[in-house]
DNA sequence: ATTTTAGTTCTTTTAGTTTCGAACTAAAAA
DNA sequence: TTTTTAGTTCGAAACTAAAAGAACTAAAAT
């Protein structure tokens, strides 16, 4: 593959995972954003290659990287006598990834609890499903932790 | 708790679980209607009971039920010389909670092992740090299957 | 044959979101 | 002191999605 075929493809990655993104609640130009500083072989970009790369309006960068930061999926560092800041991807932990989806997990967990104390008998047909659902997601979300700790200490 | 007591309990969490679906990529009364066959005692409600209960149009109440239907969320029962549908949740089973999760993660593993082939530099910083993350979702994932196989064989 | 039932489909309204351009601002540079 | 840089904030325009209402339909009941 040539120098310029990977960088086409690496720009419509950056559109494909725009939409991905965007299914999980964030706007086209966070999306965009987010996967060109995950994508592009450069490491930083600035304020202005953000806007120049996407051409997009400074306004819309402004508020996607507020909301970015905000939710931790962005930083920026600084250079000594630069006034520009330089966005990268946050190299979060290991397990943030996974921990969202244990958190969702619980969550669902939580409000079958809350359903379940409130049905008037206990043995019946939907209630009895959401038990076993109970059940199983707690088994799971044990097991997590168990997960987190082999993974640290595999070979 | 009165009866009372519990059943505009009953209600309120179907408001709750109703925005809390709506999260999830549902809308509004897609995810009441599927509250209120998950929470209520009565197990089947018919179309004309949804729309009374929940005061809402008979078109939104078709469009949301269709949906719901199509993602496999819920399901009906006809009666012998009853024209009506009786809606129900759908038993469906019991990991479909668990597989959920385990696809998103298979996507987002997915993204980002094309992000890395794309990558000019493997060592770089930011391509380290994807690898990483591929190589930590790859444990998570084949655990998964493990675990339900652990569960299904408990005591 | 006509009416009722149990919905569906089409069109409009409403509400909210996204994006943009223009005006603005604070800090640094000239 | 004035200008430039590096953005932010505001308001409008364009777009999108949800819900409603009204008109429609197929099957069953009368």
């Amino acid at each position: 593959m040539t120098s310029e075929e990977r960088i086409k493809r690496q720009k419509e990655l950056i559109e494909a995972m725009g939409t991905y993104f965007d299914k999980d609640g964030f706007q086209p130009v966070a999306g965009r954003i987010l996967g060109l500083l995950i994508i592009m072989d450069k490491e930083r970009f600035t304020f202005d290659e953000i806007v120049e790369e996407l051409q997009i309006s400074k306004s819309s960068a402004s508020n996607a990287i507020r909301m970015l930061e905000i939710r931790n999926f962005i930083e920026y560092i600084t250079k000594p006598g630069d006034r520009k800041r330089y966005f990268q991807i946050r190299k979060f932990d290991k397990f943030s990834l996974i921990d969202e989806h244990k958190t969702k997990l619980k969550t669902t967990c939580d409000y079958l609890q809350a359903v379940l104390e409130l049905k008037a008998n206990k043995e019946a047909e939907n209630a009895v499903f959401i038990k076993n659902m109970i059940d199983m997601l707690i088994f799971f979300l044990d097991k997590f932790d168990e997960l987190k700790k082999e993974y640290i200490n595999r070979p």
